[in-house]
DNA sequence: TAATATTTGCAACAATGTTGCAATAAAAAT
DNA sequence: ATTTTTATTGCAACATTGTTGCAAATATTA
């Protein structure tokens, strides 16, 4: 278990090490009303910058799918601000509205005439493992 | 040229025909903030249940890339609000700014072991033709 | 433990989006 | 073509979301 705020160079606050709790405690990605909802007390403002400087130092990534509010994840791999390691797929159950970040090992790639193309995101919508197993 | 509008069984009115005239000027995806430029006079909640309303008659459809906000463009094809007939990708030049859907004929496919994908949306950025040719 | 740098919370504000309702305009029916 | 019906518009008021300057409080460095 490293410690993340201290390997971005950012201050142990008691605020910013219960927000990253809650990150560490989903599997998911969550949206702002999730974090607010589990935070005891909290102030508005202070969650705004936490989340805006968690996302300059890599810490996080913000997940923006159609129709959705943004989702927040925890950055597995060492990211920064601009540019992100993932390989993985953004992936938004219908069923229960989760939105999660999957690896693949195969991440699809994509050619595009007259384009010169930098970085794929792939946002992927269905059901996802544990409502199939539900069922 | 069809009529989109009876199409839809929308109300055929100045302000409607005014911003459907904006989407069609464009061949880019569009924000608010450039149809709201492009509109002479308007009103700024019309403005919001004309999008809305465009939105759920598959008329236009959102492009929500990370870090962006909201763009809007129209369907190529019969789409209604919640299914979508496209074949393009999204993409975003980070030189220029724009945002547009680029046809493809070959759509990636990705399989994902024990999830069931319905819907993929994909995302892309980095140089437009415009901005690789005009260097 | 003191000095310095950073973060927090307040107040105030800006931007974005929504709702009820009366006036108006468009579509359908006569 | 004119009336009736239906849908849209604009206003006022409000709700939500996000931002900024600044003083107090806290964390880090020396």
């Amino acid at each position: 278990m490293t410690n993340l705020l201290k390997d971005k160079k950012l201050s142990e606050t008691p605020f910013r090490k219960e927000v990253l709790a809650i990150f560490k405690n989903y599997k998911t990605a969550i949206p702002m009303a999730v974090i607010e909802r589990d935070l005891k007390d909290y102030n508005r403002i202070t969650l705004y910058r936490t989340i805006k400087i968690f996302l300059e130092k890599g810490l996080i990534h913000e997940i923006s799918m159609t129709g959705e509010s943004a989702n927040y994840a925890l950055c597995l791999s060492d990211c920064s601000a601009t540019v992100h390691h993932h390989q993985h797929v953004h992936f938004k159950c219908t069923q229960c509205e989760m939105v999660s970040c999957v690896e693949v090992t195969a991440f699809p790639s994509l050619q595009l005439p007259d384009y010169k193309i930098e970085q794929l995101e792939i946002q992927a919508s269905g059901i996802c493992k544990s409502c199939l197993q539900g069922e």
